[in-house]
DNA sequence: ACTTGACCTTCCAACGACTGGAAGCTCCAT
DNA sequence: ATGGAGCTTCCAGTCGTTGGAAGGTCAAGT
């Protein structure tokens, strides 16, 4: 199989498959006479692992961990749980913020007439910081 | 004013100021003898305004924008509403794919014992993706 | 046999928005 | 004059790709 083949069938472009080589994150591919990368069924299940975890919002060295947990018949599922749970409070986080940030704006757009004139309540609020900008 | 004494009133960093006037979003600052950067107080309400417009979220190109829009006395207020109203958009799009993954982690992380076993739902989930993990 | 076109290779650069660090200059107080 | 804080420039690294150039390979069609 192909790298372009193999791009189709994980979902992961060519492009960073042949990244996540350089980094090491897969295994360098062996190569055919014309010096193509040669891929089979195992690493098909492998690209298609890291693009789901990568879905997911891991990040590239979190799995990296997964993978080789992944790979390690004897691991504890405790630590695999344990990345999970970590992950989630970095999304958690996120998400406050991006709900103080979005309920910010929705108050500053709600004031703003917006039409031909030139006072705005978002610039005004941008300018002396009066008001609910200061998420933190 | 030096640079030291504008990033602590301002709040943003020294090397941050540079990198703004490195890339035109704050004029290039007038020099002192010795060649250090000398600021005014219409430079600290400058980077004060792009300082908010940052912790809200808006991409640096915006930033540009609201400034130009700020300094311009016949602004329409509609332009700098539908900035703030795009950008809020953008955010939605984000809480939603967070929220959606936070689901799915969630639940996986509730299915898994999280022991000493090797067996666990969520690297079933990466290794087949079965279940949710498929969020789009 | 030759040509076309799709596919592959490597390497370097860019994205966004900084941040770190090295090497060296300036300023002020002691 | 010496020390140390603060400033200067420049280059590299972060994170995870993605774009593009220049060139090699392969299979199909004429």
């Amino acid at each position: 199989m192909n790298i372009g083949i193999l791009a189709r069938r994980s979902g992961v472009p060519a492009k960073t498959i042949r990244y996540y080589e350089s980094i090491g994150l897969i295994p360098k591919a062996r190569r055919s006479d014309g010096n193509y990368r040669v891929y089979d069924e195992r690493d098909l299940a492998n690209l298609r692992f890291i693009h789901r975890a990568r879905r997911l919002g891991f990040p590239v060295a979190d799995v990296e961990k997964l993978l080789a947990l992944w790979h390690d018949q004897r691991r504890p599922s405790a630590k695999v749980r344990e990345l999970a749970l970590a992950h989630m409070e970095d999304i958690d986080r996120k998400l406050e913020e991006l709900q103080s940030i979005r309920r910010t704006l929705a108050h500053l757009a709600h004031c703003c007439r917006g039409d031909e004139r030139p006072d705005c309540p978002i610039l005004d609020d941008l300018a002396h910081g009066n008001s609910s900008s200061d998420t933190k």
